[in-house]
DNA sequence: CTGTTAGCGCCTTCAC
DNA sequence: GTGAAGGCGCTAACAG
């Protein structure tokens, strides 16, 4: 930890002055209520001392809010730095932040244990939380502290804001295209829980998915499935631990050592899309509408992470958020003709 | 602002637990230096009063350090999330930062006049700041607050740490890489100040250039044409105002503009390299060897901006973090062949 | 194992 | 235009 350093403050700066503490606070909060020898002659002995300013902590006491945003990104810090719709989330954040003056704290999560704690100890006003599943103990902690929670994806709470596109409407209607016409059609799924398992399994139930989003985004494709006649029960799902390329591509294998007459993928992320047409899909779906979609022109789910990023911390930070849920568009390219 | 919460407070499960508040602190604190009875009377207490801990803010005035480190991303957040690299050195600091238990303040500079005393007012312990220019205000206010600073990039300072790679030597190697056998080689090169303007000019001298990180390219890209006997003079540099494909190929255009034969160009970023080739430019470098490179078959130089910002984590948090002067790599590609 | 005392540095309130 | 008192919520240091 760092230790703590020689301190110059605001007592000091005034004796060195010759005023009281007061005048010195008035100083840098009010200067137009100073007088400007006086203004002067404190600034002059606060730069000698090398005082730089009111302690920030001392002040977030005092005031009782820090005017920072506190964000959670979940276990693995590593995955959300990698996975670009997270970086535009942050990004979105960052944005309305800025303009307000808050900070954005990034909550040190990542080590399990410790992680609830370290939630209940972060110095913010309120909370954003990337999305997760419904039994994190990081998002109790967050509840725990009684301060705004606004959680992004899911899960719902009962007196915290969920922002986040409707999912399971819009996996049914990307799972309409790139299943219509597919004879034995399957599905590259996002995990079902935060062990990130990776498996294979016909028929998987969404209801035993803890993710909200992945559980909506696999009904969606369910609900699809059924509209076209195809037996939910013998459709192939394969659960990737992340976005990763190289992982889909030998879960994509996997997929077809169970079953080679695979003709169609709805991938949850146009990475997982792009693996799998490499591996020789002709008809697949992905999710984002990412640089990858443009280039391997696929179909694919738009929306704006940045905007979703922006909403949540708006809504944080006590403004009212446009409802999100209808913000997502079905893009059809030549991946699902 | 956020207006303060009522709050519960340690005097207040003190007195409904029938302890005093240093019981419910050690509570926290120690746990097991409170008997087991009362620790449960105390979190009883704290539970039905709906108390969720220590008030962070209070603690850190107590502690004199808030486990937090500060980092500044430059005048527009914007460029900085849109651009990988920076996403990349982000990574690294909250990988870092995770480890040990500090938070990453992001702090909310780019609204100008503010900035500096926004980081000033930040509660951090120390500070990251984000390549810059000599003469940032951001970095002035940095280092008044007498905090650690390390800097990415430069510029370098007295009694601040600096972390980067050797740039004028990388650009000497790749400039000799890219220029050699040229008949009229150009530069592709980021702002030459906070302005961001974007302009041509041939033979433009390094020592105006305000980034150190750009100022030591373009020094050894000139390097490179003096030792391959290319009059300086006669280069054609077109600064782009951000690291984006469109603009940069607009910006080559204009260099095509002033002279149609240009046959090589040396570009300071991947994305600005690709944007060359791709307006028909034969022989072209990149830099940093990301995912563009490699789709590009550019000659780049590697390095890993995660390793750098952690690094700059570490030595700002009081470790002592390896020079990565010599960090990087010449990748040859076909580019330059 | 528990309690008392004494501030951390600041700013609201109220006086002058 | 300036100052004195008091307390924000917490914990180190030292009893007992």
């Amino acid at each position: 930890m760092q230790s703590p350093r020689p301190r110059v403050t605001m007592t000091d700066v005034a004796r060195a002055a010759g005023v009281s503490p007061m005048t010195v606070s008035y100083t840098y909060n009010r200067p137009r209520r100073v007088s400007p020898e006086t203004r002067e002659k404190v600034l002059d002995a606060a730069a000698s001392l090398g005082y730089a300013g009111p302690d920030p902590s001392a002040r977030s006491l005092r005031y009782g809010a820090t005017r920072t945003l506190g964000l959670v990104l979940g276990e693995h810090l590593t995955y959300a730095f990698d996975d670009p719709q997270a970086v535009q989330f942050l990004a979105g954040i960052a944005e309305v932040c800025a303009e307000r003056g808050y900070g954005v704290l990034i909550v040190p999560t990542g080590t399990g244990d410790e992680d609830p704690d370290r939630v209940i100890a972060a110095a913010v006003d309120a909370y954003v939380v990337w999305t997760t599943t419904d039994d994190d103990p990081v998002l109790a902690a967050a509840f725990s502290t009684r301060r705004p929670v606004v959680v992004h994806g899911g899960p719902e709470r009962a007196g915290a804001t969920m922002i986040g596109i409707d999912n399971r409407t819009a996996a049914r209607a990307v799972g309409a295209e790139v299943f219509a016409g597919a004879g034995r059609p399957a599905v590259l799924s996002f995990p079902v829980d935060r062990d990130r398992e990776t498996f294979v399994r016909s028929g998987l139930d969404p209801a035993t998915i803890a993710y909200p989003v992945t559980r909506d985004r696999l009904a969606g494709y369910r609900d699809a499935a059924i509209e076209l006649g195809i037996d939910w029960s013998r459709v192939p799902v394969g659960v990737c631990r992340t976005n990763d390329a190289g992982e889909a591509r030998s879960m994509m294998r996997r997929l077809f050592d169970a079953d080679p007459g695979i003709d169609a993928v709805a991938a949850m992320s146009d990475q997982l899309a792009a693996a799998a047409q490499e591996e020789g899909v002709r008809r697949v779906s992905g999710w984002d509408d990412s640089d990858v979609a443009r280039r391997h022109d696929l179909t694919t789910v738009a929306q704006s992470l940045r905007d979703q990023g922006a909403a949540c911390a708006t809504a944080a930070l006590g403004g009212s958020a446009p409802d999100h849920r209808e913000a997502w568009r079905l893009v059809r390219r030549a991946s699902t003709r």
